[in-house]
DNA sequence: TATAACATTGACGTAAACGGTAATCTTGTT
DNA sequence: AACAAGATTACCGTTTACGTCAATGTTATA
């Protein structure tokens, strides 16, 4: 009996195709403590259960899953810092839902302009360190250029 | 008497400044201890010492630590992953020793080769982090503007 | 020269982010 | 029905990257 499931997700407009762990684990790249640790800490709200306990992730799960691994793993985020902008994320989510049920134009734009500000404060961050990245970059290709007139002045040299 | 740091930097061509333990910490950001221990676990090499074996950071120490800072916070590196990026930028230095020793030019542009190979390793992990954190900058752009558009929509509606 | 304010090296402590194991259920298969 | 495979919680262990003393030595200054 899967009762517990289709009650759990019966109003969710998503496909909703349920995964084991296993299967979770095989396509985030994530181990199984790992996505059991992140639940625990509240990275990931408490996923469905099967009628055994059995954990049965949804789509949405391992979209968010998936996301926490990038801002892990691009970033160089803590679970700290990740669980922040998560929060961030629910909030738009939140306003998002709000948005839906508000009538009133000035309402509506009011949350918009909420929601930009909350998305331009990540956007700053991943800004800020794409600006680092860049120049280091531009350091490495600073040198490879340096190395090729070198090489071209060896050539003239040589003739 | 400064003897020590004169006999130690004596045939460097740098500016041959030094700075304690607390001007590096103000400088670099990073701690005491922090600077401490990345010289104990080999980070940096072991510094200049004053005659009472006090800590002495040269302008290239400095430099050093600054690199190390960027690549774990900006990289959000491991310091293994940094001892590994350092060993490389370690080994060009010794490269560029050698290149300036050696006369020969097929020998030369040989080594300049073995640079830029060490280097294009770098800028790939780089241009590799850049290119996800644009994917997550344009996902965040692309909200910005759908909000904009359903602003716009929401002022024609108004009138 | 005495004292306060710095430094040094151990040594132990700690928060974060999991890994690994034990005891106990659940489930698909024979 | 029985058994192997896999899941659950609970709990202890581990690594990384430092923080925090304590005991001791050094240095600038009154």
């Amino acid at each position: 009996m899967i009762a517990t499931d289709e009650h759990f997700f019966s109003e969710n407009t998503d496909a909703l195709r349920l995964y084991s762990i296993d299967q979770v684990a095989a396509q985030t790249g994530l181990t199984k403590r790992t996505l059991r640790y992140y639940e625990e800490v509240g990275l990931l709200p408490p996923t469905g259960r099967t009628e055994g306990n059995y954990r049965r992730y949804s789509d949405e799960d391992i979209h968010r899953l998936e996301h926490i691994k990038k801002l892990r793993d691009l970033l160089g985020f803590s679970l700290a810092d990740i669980r922040a902008m998560l929060e961030v994320d629910d909030e738009r989510g939140i306003l998002k839902e709000a948005y839906q049920h508000e009538t009133e134009a000035a309402a509506r734009v009011a949350q918009l302009d909420r929601g930009d500000e909350l998305i331009r404060r990540q956007l700053q961050i991943i800004e800020q360190k794409m600006a680092g990245l860049e120049q280091m970059r531009a350091t490495l290709e600073a040198n490879i250029e340096r190395h090729e007139r070198k090489r071209k002045l060896l050539l003239k040299n040589s003739l």
